[in-house]
DNA sequence: ACAGGATAATCTA
DNA sequence: TAGATTATCCTGT
């Protein structure tokens, strides 16, 4: 099956695919100790052996042995790189303004004048739609610049996706409008479209220092992953790793701007704004990505 | 308080 | 005395 054939499966409404992932993602991390064979996981899911082995082949492109290899430890640290890590390209401009042309999404980004964050959105007008994903509900919001925002919704979870984005801009005014928001989902979460004629266009509503790390986050490139203190080192603050880990946590673009590609120094996975699973499931399936 | 981490101090076999 | 646990400090919201 081809990348955009899966695709179009995986985006149905019902999103069940993920639902399986993320299922067998919390299992394995729940008892990794025990190392459960694919019956034992099957069988606590209620599943057939044969029927997980279909969804991850397409879901990630990869087999259910693969993906559970992906998400281990060790494949993190292997993420790392550590026999000549690549590390962050040095072309990505400090500052404001001036749009890159960046890996694997092909993402033009821009920063907004620290007034409109400082004035916590005043005066901005915010799309937003939820669409399905191959992680979830996600919500767009964009605004008349590009992408400003994307967040995944968990029904039971304790923050709605919606306040939580809101919250992050609370006088800027909220349209829902799923039709604008809707080729936004579909340009992000389809590898097919992935081209640089169409770049995607995002919009970095932060402080100074939140831009600075999120523009260094654009430059892991896929299936690669760095720590939070070589984005320190990176960004000329060697010290400030866990003032780096703050501000990735608050990165309001999830997925385009890869907050999941970094890493403890240790290969840990430390955090996820929208659940460890989730990163997890990102990680596992940019492999897939790479495989195919 | 933190989605981190380097380094120093202190403990343990 | 090496090697494994704590203590402390640093940084921006």
């Amino acid at each position: 099956m081809t990348i955009a054939a899966r695709l179009q499966t995986e985006i149905t409404p019902q999103g069940t695919d993920y639902d399986t992932v993320r299922g067998v993602i919390e299992l394995i991390s729940n008892d990794y100790r025990s190392q459960p064979t694919l019956e034992t996981i099957a069988a606590e899911l209620g599943q057939s052996p044969t029927q997980l082995q279909k969804v991850f082949t397409r879901w990630a492109g990869l087999s259910p042995k693969a993906f559970l290899q992906a998400v281990t430890l060790d494949h993190a640290k292997r993420l790392l790189g550590h026999e000549g890590l690549p590390l962050l390209d040095a072309s990505f401009e400090v500052g404001y303004s001036g749009p890159g042309r960046l890996h694997d999404l092909f993402v033009t980004h821009e920063a907004m004048s620290p007034g409109v964050w400082k004035a916590k959105g005043e005066g901005l007008t915010i799309r937003y739609g939820y669409h399905p994903s191959p992680f979830g509900t996600a919500l767009v919001m964009i605004t008349d610049r590009g992408l400003a925002g994307l967040a995944f919704d968990d029904p039971g979870e304790r923050r709605d996706a919606f306040e939580d984005m809101a919250s992050r801009w609370p006088r800027a005014t909220y349209v829902e409008d799923a039709a604008a928001t809707a080729p936004y989902a579909t340009r992000i979460f389809d590898p097919a479209r992935w081209t640089a004629d169409a770049p995607l266009n995002v919009v970095l509503i932060g402080s100074d220092f939140q831009i600075r790390v999120w523009q260094a986050l654009m430059t892991i490139p896929l299936a690669k992953a760095v720590t939070y203190s070589d984005i320190a080192r990176d960004i000329g603050q060697p010290t400030a790793s866990r003032a780096v880990g703050a501000a990735v946590g608050r990165n309001p673009i999830s997925f385009v701007v890869p907050c999941h590609r970094a890493l403890g120094k240790s290969g840990d996975l430390t955090g996820y704004h929208w659940g460890l699973t989730r990163k997890r499931a990102m990680l596992g399936w940019e492999t897939g990505q790479t495989a195919a």
